[in-house]
DNA sequence: TATGAATGAGATTTCATTCAT
DNA sequence: CATGAATGAAATCTCATTCAT
């Protein structure tokens, strides 16, 4: 077991270090030795632990992804018996929970999106974490709406989600988590109470 | 004119090879040798022309946003005697023009928001840009609402509107211009339907 | 003789322009552009007149060889029948004639002088040149000493008028014309004066 | 111990090949590659070591300048209580000593003068070490004669010693430091000796 | 005669990876 | 397990030369 928590260690130690790396230089300039000295290392460790510079990034972007969905699971998992709109409110809320708003994290995040457009092992990741989230607002909008309103308000709303990230990325200031949080809520409850005449 | 017509015809071919480039092979490998090929013309003549890569990539970031800006603007333009909503519609469709939607552009366009996040150069047209957006829907807001829920509306469809962007690019199918467009301005209807009673 | 004259005027032009360029930036950032930009002509028409940037360079070369010659040449006719002394003198204000003495003139020399070393064309020029001055001075010692003393005073002063030149193009302020022709010819004087008993 | 003996002998070893390659095909054609092959080593380690070809010509120069200057300094140090003539001697004799007269030392050196004429870097170094052998001079020769006789004086004996090294670098058969010591100190013991009647 | 667009060779530098210690 | 010295591939940029106009 000593051995396994150095390894562990070194790694969660690797990966944190990957996205102050990428936070403060961005991806193309994060180069391993800037990685290793970040994590106070020298730059072969990442080869031995992760086989290489694409191994450690794939981790770091699964590390992310896990982040993410565990974050909107656990809220969603307290809401078990709550209605639909509040478990989507629950979805937003783990999107933007304060874990996942801070610089290294959007920056690393926006990063490997437009990295993932090339690379097919990052491409896979962020298409099943595309897929879980459209899956998981589908599931909650079908008990409020017919099936094709429910697809359509799952695309809305996550393109509003995925757009206040990018926009947050983006800004001067970073992303501010309250404001965004209540935008995509709003578009939420417009989403439900504004339907078409049936 | 023989003069003139050759270096802008360069210009044009080598920020047309540049967009073809990243489109195919991600910003990270679209290297000069590689955007040159595409072009038909030697690596040298990028510095010719350009100073250097950055030059190149530069000027090809300020052209897919002037195209853009132009697409928004020309439609517009046509409609300066309409209603707000009527422009605001406009400014939707500008942005999902058939030039806008198509692979080369809105990878390259991705691929320069990820990369402008370190690149003071970048990140001063990417911000001018989104100041721009951001002012124009405003602007036609402030006419429907007050000026503090403009604002919101303003962010909120901004976020819409990137963020199908955004997933559109990274989608395996590439960006569905209808179904963007139709998403963005079903947003937009219910921003302007259900303000809440003041 | 109009084309005579033309290709004649932009030969000194292109060879005055060198100078200049060495002067600016030194011989290994003096490429065929900035030559020809301060010729105020393009640089294809190099290779047109010299064969090549190295045509050029010898060209040059042989314009500051052949200028030190003419100034201690004509110096030397005017004094054909004065004393040894007196045409010694001459050689050396030949050599820190005002023509020479300027920046242009003393960089471009001692550029050449270092690239002579690797360069057997230059190296050649640069020979003759010396043997020149060397048997120039030989001739007039030998009328006041014993061949062997003659030859040494040579060299003595030989070194003395280059060590000038080389502290002057390199010192802060340039080659001082007066104080280097003064301090020359006291050591001219001290050489004929002090010779060892024989 | 071990890994600062590796990076004193690396450095070493590529400064002592920076020297052999100038030598050999002057500066202009010494490559990093040509460079290296030298060393035995490959092209990337000598912006390992010092950071660029730059910092590797830089520190050839002080090198080089360190070793003359502890060649005089150690001879001075020998001869503190001598006459200020022996002293001057001593100089001379340093600025001739055997370990400073082969061929890549002078090569180089007249290399790096030349290069010095546009390189801060390098003039930088150039102008200490041009003060260093003036103030030395100076001071000697103050004891022999008045303050202007002695700047003078040493001003003549700086030209003459790198008039030597000049003609020595560039001469077919190389620096003959016998003669040159020789004709050196004779135009000292000139400057000595026949000083004008005050 | 003169231009300058274009090429292609070559130089420097960066960087991920390997391996001896 | 960990280091960092060393490599070699690859990328960018510069520049002399050529050639169609």
């Amino acid at each position: 077991m000593p051995k396994v928590g150095v390894e562990t260690t070194r790694r969660q130690q690797l990966i944190a270090a990957t996205m102050k790396a990428i936070d403060e230089v961005g991806l193309a300039d994060a180069t391993v030795i800037r990685i290793a000295r970040h994590a106070g290392v020298s730059a072969g460790i990442i080869s031995h632990y992760f086989g290489g510079k694409d191994g450690l990034l794939e981790a770091t972007m699964r590390q992310i992804l896990s982040d993410l969905g565990e974050a909107v699971a656990s809220r969603r998992a307290a809401l078990r018996s709550a209605t639909p709109q509040r478990r989507l409110e629950a979805i937003i809320d783990g999107n933007f929970d304060c874990s996942q708003v801070v610089s290294p994290v959007t920056k690393t995040w926006l990063a490997f999106w437009a990295s993932s457009m090339h690379k097919p092992q990052l491409q896979r990741l962020q298409r099943v974490n595309d897929r879980r989230l459209h899956s998981n607002l589908c599931h909650e909008f079908c008990q409020l709406m017919p099936r094709e309103a429910a697809r359509d308000a799952a695309r809305s709303l996550a393109a509003t989600i995925d757009g206040l990230w990018l926009r947050g990325a983006l800004s001067a200031e970073g992303l501010d988590g309250d404001r965004s949080r209540r935008l995509a809520r709003e578009h939420l409850s417009r989403l439900i109470n504004d339907q078409p005449a049936s």
